[in-house]
RNA sequence: GCCCGGAUGGCGGAAUUGGUAGACGCGCUGGUCUCAAACACCAGUGGCAGCAAUGCUGUGCCGGUUCGAUCCCGGCUCCGGGUACCA
């Protein structure tokens, strides 16, 4: 019979659909529970990407392999449909957002049935949906009427946060002011990135290195602005614990790790000469005190003013405005040029009471630790820069364990800068009574905290880079914020029965120059008042797209339910996610976000769980081939023509080289899984994009392996739905050892995700039957199963052509048996020095002094030994025997 | 600079993490079928030498540990990802 894909693979999905084959069970009795999700796609209007099915493919193998494992599988799909393409097409067309995101989601939704991926489509749901972003909107109120309680560690009601005495006394507008002060969401001017080009404020996380956009390339500015931001850094410590008991690889929990970026030491007070004030400072290294020669603060200090003395006031004054014009991107340039000026005044170094200068410079950053150092030049790269560019003292207090005299040499002369452990030198002072000199760096750290302690002159400080979130943008297609700013200043969030709050219909989508969103142009929408005629105004900032995606996972699990978030019984029985597979790019921004809220939703009880997300894997990027010339300019693939395995340009006849890039437009070389699926069937596209590689890297795609696994595919189907190939009565002994060899092999590596090598495994299985010619009903009503998580429209034509009548979507997955896969014979493979010479079939259960015996009695052994004497033998049971022979 | 990851045939990749290197697939070579091609099927395929048996060599480079190293240790080179004046 032909293996018509076309056909059988329309066939499944229709049954599938019509039978609701993939509906979540609604029994939460069943203590197997599995959870498997994939990060949901932003609808583009391009379609689906071969990258997305990589992923998708993935989870659906897990989601059916659990099914038959007697797994209660939830595993939904649904679309993270607010963001910037939609609402710029409206600016230009006028077309709503809703109906360009619609039309989108369509396409996506048909592209990824004609997968066959077995979703519950009951589950769907869409961010920009009302009924969704309703407790979007309601979560942020959450947020906002949320207080984090230091010492408990956890995230409380606001109406639980008592008020200091003294501000109490205070009054109404201070106490407002406390509250607010203390709430995880929160409106304030800030400093923020913003995009000229697409009028809009970004996030931290989503401007890159060298000062760009990450959306559109083009250079962000500094603006203020009043903004909502979110305090996540209140989380941080709670954040990273959480990282430690996570299945996540290790690359991701680093790249999280080193994002929260914490870090230990102390904060130090210095006393500054002639003011009656104390200069803060953040250190890691309190054990170099006695090597600060002199002490920076950022150009934004609060006390830069008042520390400049009155003959410095005009250079400082220049100094600050020269870098507050230098946009980031200069001030973290390649070059990192130190620049800096002397404020005029000194501080007192509190271990031995000498006085040192204080400078203003812009490589202290004034957003971490205090916006103020001291600087150590002797034992911190930066600072010795610095001092050496102007001049300032460098004192060596640790002797630098090299064995190198003369760099040695110049370490204690100042001449260069040592940052690893040593004895500390020139550390004690008889004024204060300190002497550290003769310990090492921990016991110096210690030492030094201690004796701060006791003198109140500092204590141990953890300090964390994470930084507040700015969660507003100056966007139409994104969620309202429910919230209303009253004429007196005053600021409240909407009741909870007045959600959700919806977008208004605007004429123009085109947000200010200004920075004022499109919404502010919607006056109907955006003036209220309240029942006494007070004044008030929407906020015009919309949420960022991670707002939508930051907990989608929790209403999948209930997302019709109009009157809570979600069932709290369905959410205890399916919390956590058992699987979550994506791209690495979202290792740290929507991992992060997601985590935080959800550990806030944790502690007011209305999750279950303190972690979202247990078992978290990323998906490699697929690439294609490219050329390009010797000179290395890139070709398009419309260009190159392949002779004999070589590849050359079509007009110019240049020999080039095959590379491997990202898939772009301009290089044409751009996948589309319409083109492979109406080719090769949606089996085949599964089945490629796991054989490929390990899931986890990146790989290239080849149109010739598309064309390797439709050959298994069809072989498969030639042999087994041909009747005169399946037989009744016993199996051969070696397909049933080959058969539970695949069952065990494919069940390992499903749980591992590791699909190339179980492809590979079913691959061996079927050469090795079609080499028999035939099979058992039982082998062939197996091996189908096996496959079918794979190939499911295939594995189901073959279980009906094997006379099923129902789905084998629940069949329970076959257990191989042990018994089955043990050896009577093992082919010992036999090394002299370690190298392989002969292999010798023996018994499994033959002792090592028999093999031994029956080894050196061999011929092949006596050639390779010849006269000499064996000094030592190695027997490793059902592995290997080696024979050293020394000369 | 710092933190992760990687390097195995012509190509994608395997190897129970110390025990037969190169599974499986692609490609290539030869053959069967065909008027021919495509498809399908059979055989071969790391490199070098040899008609062959077989031998030598081989997992980025240098060194070490070990009876034995793709795997462990030390030192490099190159490639990919993240991050960056975070005190």
């Amino acid at each position: 019979m032909d293996y018509n894909f076309h056909e059988i693979e329309k066939r499944w999905q229709k049954y599938w659909e019509d039978n609701k084959t993939f509906k979540t069970p609604e029994d939460l009795t069943n203590p197997k529970k599995c959870y498997i999700l994939d990060m949901f796609p932003y609808p583009s209007g391009a379609g689906l990407h071969v990258g997305h099915p990589e992923g998708y493919t993935a989870t659906d193998i897990f989601s059916r392999y659990k099914r038959m494992k007697g797994f209660n599988v939830l595993h939904p799909m649904g679309w993270d449909a607010f963001g910037l393409p939609a609402e710029q097409y409206a600016i230009q067309t006028g077309t709503h957002p809703s109906i360009t995101t619609n039309n989108n989601c369509d396409t996506f939704r048909r592209q990824i049935k004609e997968l066959g991926l077995s979703y519950d489509w009951d589950k769907e749901i869409n961010t920009t949906d009302p009924g969704y972003f309703k407790w979007t909107q309601w979560i942020f109120i959450q947020l906002y009427n949320t207080w984090f309680d230091d010492k408990l560690q956890r995230g409380r009601p606001i109406s639980e946060l008592k008020l200091p005495e003294n501000i109490a006394k205070l009054g109404q507008k201070e106490i407002v002011k406390y509250i607010d002060s203390k709430r995880l969401a929160y409106y304030d001017n800030a400093l923020v990135w913003w995009c000229p080009s697409c009028r809009i404020v970004c996030a931290n996380e989503e401007v890159m290195t060298d000062g760009s956009h990450e959306k559109c390339g083009n250079r962000v500015e500094k603006k203020n602005l009043k903004q909502w931001m979110l305090r996540i850094p209140l989380y941080a410590e709670r954040l990273l614990k959480g990282i430690d008991k996570l299945d996540w690889p290790e690359g991701i929990k680093d790249m999280q790790r080193n994002w929260i970026g914490r870090s230990t030491g102390a904060e130090v007070d210095f006393k500054i000469e002639g003011l009656n004030e104390n200069l803060t400072v953040f250190t890691t290294r309190p054990d170099t005190l006695f090597g600060a020669t002199y002490m920076v603060i950022a150009p934004e200090h609060p006390l830069t003013d008042a520390i400049t003395i009155h003959d410095n006031k005009n250079s400082v004054n220049d100094y600050i405005k020269a870098t507050s014009l230098k946009s980031d991107l200069d001030r973290t340039d390649l070059a990192k040029e130190k620049t800096g000026i002397f404020t005029g005044r000194y501080a007192i170094n509190p271990v031995n009471k000498k006085q040192i200068p204080i400078w203003v410079a812009d490589y202290v950053l004034t957003g971490y630790g205090t916006g103020a150092i001291m600087a150590v030049p002797a034992h911190d790269t930066r600072d010795f820069e610095f001092a050496q560019k102007f001049n300032l003292p460098i004192v060596c207090i640790q002797d630098p364990d090299v064995s190198d005299s003369e760099q040695k040499k110049r370490i204690l002369d100042g001449k260069e800068c040592w940052t690893e452990d040593g004895k500390y030198i020139n550390s004690s002072d008889k004024s204060t009574g300190i002497d550290i000199n003769g310990m090492n760096k921990d016991a110096g750290i210690a030492h030094i905290t201690r004796w701060l302690g006791t003198k109140n002159l500092g204590t141990a400080k953890v300090n964390y880079k994470l930084r507040d979130w700015l969660f507003s943008r100056q966007r139409y297609w994104g969620e309202p914020f429910p919230v209303i700013h009253w004429e007196d200043g005053e600021i409240t969030a909407m009741n909870e029965n007045e959600l959700p709050l919806e977008l208004p219909k605007l004429e123009k989508y085109l947000p200010g120059e200004t920075g004022e969103s499109p919404l502010s142009n919607s006056t109907e929408w955006l003036n209220v008042a309240d029942k006494n005629g007070r004044k008030g105004r929407r906020e015009t900032n919309t949420m960022p797209q991670w707002a939508g995606s930051c907990w989608y996972y929790l209403r999948f699990i209930d997302p019709k339910n109009d009157k809570i978030i979600f069932d709290l019984t369905k959410e205890k029985y399916w919390m956590p996610v058992d699987l979550y597979i994506g791209g690495a790019e979202h290792a740290v921004l929507h991992l992060l976000y997601s985590r935080f809220w959800h550990k806030v939703l944790f502690d007011l009880g209305i999750v279950s769980t303190d972690e979202p997300y247990q078992r978290l894997f990323n998906q490699g990027m697929i690439l294609a081939f490219a050329y390009e010339t010797e000179s290395g300019s890139k070709v398009s693939g419309d260009l190159v023509e392949e002779r004999e395995g070589k590849y050359f340009h079509k007009e110019t006849g240049d020999k080039l080289k095959q590379i491997v890039a990202k898939m772009s437009k301009s290089l044409k070389n751009v996948v589309n899984p319409d083109d492979v699926t109406s080719k090769y069937g949606a089996d085949s596209l599964r089945l490629y994009e796991m054989f490929m590689g390990p899931l986890d890297v990146t790989k290239p795609w080849d149109d010739k392996g598309v064309k390797g696994v439709f050959g298994f595919l069809g072989r498969t189907f030639r042999f087994l739905s041909n009747p005169e190939n399946i037989t009744k009565g016993e199996e051969d002994g070696e397909v049933v050892k080959a058969l539970h060899h695949v069952i065990k092999k494919v069940e390992g590596d499903i749980e591992n995700l590791r699909f190339n090598t179980a492809i590979s495994a079913m691959m061996i299985f079927l050469n090795l039957a079609t080499k028999k010619g035939k099979v058992t009903v039982d082998t062939a009503c197996i091996f189908t199963k096996v496959l079918a998580p794979f190939a499911p429209h295939m594995a189901e034509e073959l279980w009906h052509l094997l006379g099923h009548n129902e789905t084998l979507s629940y069949e329970p997955w076959t257990e191989f048996n042990e018994e089955f896969l043990k050896e009577d014979i093992f082919d010992y493979p036999v090394s002299f020095n370690g190298k392989m010479r002969f292999k010798i079939e023996l018994p499994v259960n033959l002792s090592k002094e028999e093999i031994i015996k029956i080894v050196l009695a061999d011929e092949r052994a006596k050639k390779w030994i010849g006269t000499a004497t064996p000094s030592n033998i190695i027997v490793v049971p059902n592995r290997i025997v080696n024979i050293v022979i020394k000369n």
